[in-house]
DNA sequence: ACGACATTGTTGTCCAGGTCAACAATGTCC
DNA sequence: GGACATTGTTGACCTGGACAACAATGTCGT
């Protein structure tokens, strides 16, 4: 892996006396990004990943997490792989995401009578109780991007994503 | 790692004879969910990055690296420091993106001579062959997005984000 | 001029997530 | 009964983000 490292760039004089602006632009152009709506949305969902980590790291609780436990507390008897599809992540993740909490008790995989092959999710109490607080920091959260956006572009913005 | 598996949940009958339900709810309820911007954010952003990622694997261009080339491109003798800050990545997660640019001769590390430290990013002219084409792909990928979106969200949600 | 301190590029390491292939158990369909 | 699909699972790989440490270099106060 490191035989080739140190390679090309061996200080060639080319036309160096050239200044070419070294010094910082001070203010740096984004050129061509500025037309890419993809650009802006990753740094918001950047910025939104961000805070919601932090503010449910307080109770050692993933985005990720968060979101399995809402839609098991919804849709009681969810299997796996509806639960997979229905957050867009893969069965395979979902399996250690799943582990884990089962691992702290909070959920629980019941064998299905009917289908052999399925587990049937469900929330434990503590589970539960996990879940309010998890909500309570995340609507907190949510307060928090208002506040950041404006009330009105946040409201807009809910509207027409909701339907992607 | 692998000690303590196969733990819990060992058929536990309590209340198992309640049908629960373990067929499928056929519409799956997000419950709160609905009302997180950063939900419905991270589902346009990961369709975006999915295109974008597939549109620009053609030229084996990563997004990361093409908004890297673009902007070296805009700001040329820009610092490693002063770029990572610009595109908001880490330092040393740049020096990789960098060094594999630098092997496939796309971009330059030039020593700058005011300050020993830094080095000034430029791009070669196989880099800026490169970004054209890139550029192009990505011009194809936002066309995309817009025929997604429809053309009026699309304006809005670009002049929403643009400020954030 | 000297030393404390900051900055820059770099490397190593850890961890979370996405992806893919394979597999056993189970169900479905002809 | 046998071909085929589905479900949960495991293993492996790769990318990215985060953090610590480091050497080289620059800056600043005294």
């Amino acid at each position: 892996m490191t035989a080739t490292r140190r390679v090309g760039t061996a200080a060639l004089p080319l036309r160096s006396a050239v200044p070419i602006r070294c010094d910082a632009p001070s203010t740096i152009a984004r050129d061509v990004l500025d037309g890419h709506l993809g650009y802006f949305v990753r740094r918001l969902q950047v910025w939104v990943f961000q805070d919601l980590i932090q503010t449910l790291a307080t109770i050692d609780i993933s985005p990720a997490q968060f979101s399995v436990l809402v839609v098991i507390n919804a849709n009681r008897g969810l299997s796996q792989a509806e639960l997979a599809t229905a957050l867009a992540i893969e069965r395979a993740r979902l399996v250690r995401l799943l582990h884990r909490l089962e691992e702290r008790g909070l959920i629980q995989r019941l064998k299905s009578a009917a289908d052999g092959r399925r587990h049937a999710l469900r929330l434990t109490p503590q589970g539960r109780a996990v879940l309010a607080r998890a909500r309570a920091l995340a609507a907190q959260h949510e307060r928090r991007l208002i506040e950041r956006l404006g009330a009105k572009r946040h409201r807009m913005l809910l509207q027409m994503l909701r339907n992607f």
